[in-house]
RNA sequence: UACCCGGUGGUGUAAUCGGUAACACAGAGGUUUUUGGUACCUCUAUUCCAGGUUCGAGUCCUGGCCGGGUAGCCA
């Protein structure tokens, strides 16, 4: 029985309505149980995790069902496209764990092929090549609810068109002069079906072809090309690409070729979050955040200098699935993906953010005691470590209240607290500045309680972490938040844009932080939890003499709640 | 007001094809605890509307309503 009840939770998972697809494919061998999919970036930008949703269901797919995923770029736009961009996306992938062997592949090594083609469709009277400008061209296209118009070149002969395309090729026109366009019908219902252009003049240089090409194809006509020379089965992409469908499979069967079926889903919406490339460069060029990898932004490298794991994004995309309608992910489930990875695998240090120095009146001037310390509760292979304690010491500000309200356990006068792995502490004496500010503790220690347990049985309510003052390492240390402060930041007032929610408050530095020594050695990217406060991650800017990590994620945190309700009531 | 797509708790999904609407997050309460963390337990709350088919409808049909996408020589 028991056996059983393991099988039924171990049972099979539910598959989304792609999975279901590709499984039904398989069952019937549509594709001779081949699978193939592919993420295809366009390399002119830096990927989010809206991207990371579908690379994980391009390269989950892949490998659940025994198959390859591709990485293509998808560089057919040599204005906007960069070699950086290129690197960065192959870094983000295989940072997030997947594998794509060694080759990446790119549409702008299927140019000839592609252009072998237009001329095919030439022959077939399916192409034509049209002297609009693109002015001309809107106004032929006609509306959402108007039929368009025939273009005055749309029965040029096939030699006429054969001549002007290869004249195209060969550079003799001007940008924007002359297009290649599929012969379809003007007055189609669906606008992507009025005589598409198929190819554009662009005198620009390539990233990767450079001077070798003046016409570049358009996304609709090049993608089904890609997808097809590859031998794709499941070309997946997002809705708005839904009405674009039908002339991916016009295309291939006027062609007569080899031909994926396209699935569309609904891209990811994060609450506090904006997603748009556009809205992203923004965030960059008006110096709302210091570059494309500031921790508060969603993009991977963001997310990756904040300190999230890639265990943590690939469980996120596996929990919010895939669907067809748009929808908008709370963000507290990203976090709460990511606490559940870090807890597993995070090794605990004592870390005072905000110090409140504390004398110990009773101790030993020169005496240092090192304590053994848990490195991770969750995880008893991670061992243990040595923390030096001594005579003056340093807890959190907030571990402290001279008139503690009644929910509140941790130290006052005359109350006692554990030092973690140390001693029972009690507060005789609270030194203020001339302002009135608490400057100081005076505390005495119980002996008798070395490692945290009094032998006479008694509890206290509280464990507070702490740093020793002669060993610890100082640092800074930057406390993120939202970067909007609207749960939909585009849901904008009359006159108004995104950047109006902008949450002032989303970076906050502490300098002079208390780290314990075993930090000494910590290099960028690192990750830890800061018992009590929260994750962080070495930053990048840290050096060896100046120390800097950045909030990951707080813990969950009871007593702050308990704040905030009292607060508001 | 053209065409396409879609509506399941507050949020994200599931219900294996017509058979007891479930899981997770969030929220509320509690147990354990040398992290007010973790773990565990309890509770709150759901099929857009109206008809129809059926012993039985979230699922099928019809009609509404609501939401999203589309008029780049961008992808």
């Amino acid at each position: 029985m028991t056996q059983e009840n393991t099988n039924q939770t171990a049972g099979p998972e539910r598959l989304d309505f792609i999975r279901q697809i590709v499984a039904d494919d398989c069952k019937t061998g549509k594709w001779d149980g081949r699978v193939l999919t592919r993420f295809p970036p366009e390399p002119n930008g830096y990927l989010h995790i809206g991207h990371a949703k579908s690379i994980c269901l391009n390269f989950g797919i892949a490998a659940e069902f025994g198959g390859r995923c591709n990485l293509r770029f998808d560089d057919t736009n040599p204005c906007k496209e960069e070699q950086e961009y290129v690197d960065s996306i192959i870094h983000d992938v295989r940072w997030l764990g997947w594998e794509f062997g060694e080759k990446t592949l790119f549409g702008s090594d299927y140019f000839e092929q592609m252009y072998l083609w237009a001329v095919d469709l030439i022959q077939k009277g399916k192409a034509y090549v049209c002297d609009l400008t693109a002015e001309e061209t809107r106004q032929y296209r006609g509306t959402l609810t108007q039929p368009g118009k025939d273009s005055p070149f749309r029965n040029r002969s096939v030699e006429e068109n054969l001549d002007l395309f290869s004249r195209m090729r060969a550079g003799e026109f001007g940008d924007g002069t002359r297009t290649l366009k599929a012969k379809i019908d003007m007055a189609h219902p669906n606008i992507n079906m009025r005589d598409p252009v198929m190819y554009r003049i662009l005198h620009a240089a390539h990233h990767r072809t450079g001077d070798d090409w003046c016409i570049y194809p358009m996304y609709d006509w090049a993608h089904g090309l890609e997808d097809s020379i590859e031998g794709i089965t499941h070309s997946i992409c997002t809705l708005e690409f839904e009405n674009h469908r039908p002339l991916y499979d016009w295309f291939l069967d006027a062609l007569g070729i080899y031909h994926p079926q396209q699935i569309e889903f609904a891209r990811l919406n994060l609450t506090y979050t904006v997603m748009s490339k556009r809205k992203l460069l923004r965030l960059v060029q008006d110096k709302f955040v210091r570059g494309w990898d500031d921790p508060r932004m969603p993009t991977l490298g963001g997310l990756r200098r904040r300190g999230y794991s890639p265990e943590a994004i690939r469980s996120f995309c596996k929990i919010i699935s895939v669907n067809k309608f748009n929808s908008t992910v709370d963000f507290a489930l990203l976090e709460h993906c990511l606490r559940e990875d870090l807890n597993r695998t995070s090794p605990r240090v004592m870390a005072v953010l905000r110090p409140l120095k504390v004398v110990l009146t009773n101790y030993p001037d020169d005496q240092v005691e090192w304590m053994e310390a848990v490195n991770n509760p969750e995880d008893p292979a991670a061992g243990t470590r040595n923390v030096p304690f001594s005579k003056v010491l340093y807890i959190e500000q907030d571990d402290f209240m001279e008139e503690p309200p009644k929910k509140f356990f941790r130290l006052a006068p005359g109350r006692e607290v554990r030092l973690r792995y140390a001693y029972f502490i009690r507060c005789d004496e609270v030194i203020k500045d001339a302002d009135g500010n608490i400057v100081e503790l005076r505390c005495t220690y119980d002996p008798a309680t070395r490692g945290g347990d009094a032998p006479d049985g008694r509890k206290v309510k509280a464990t507070l972490h702490w740093v020793a003052d002669a060993h610890a390492l100082d640092a800074e240390v930057r406390l993120y938040d939202h970067l909007f402060t609207k749960e939909d930041p585009e849901a904008v007032e009359e006159g108004k844009d995104f950047t109006d929610h902008l949450n002032t408050d989303s970076l906050q530095t502490l300098t002079g932080c208390k780290i314990e020594p075993s930090l000494k050695d910590t290099a960028p990217l690192d990750r830890c939890q800061f018992e009590r406060m929260g994750y962080f991650c070495t930053d990048p800017d840290s050096t060896a003499n100046k120390l800097v990590f950045n909030r990951t994620a707080t813990l969950k945190d009871t007593w702050a709640k308990i704040q905030k309700k009292e607060k508001s009531s």
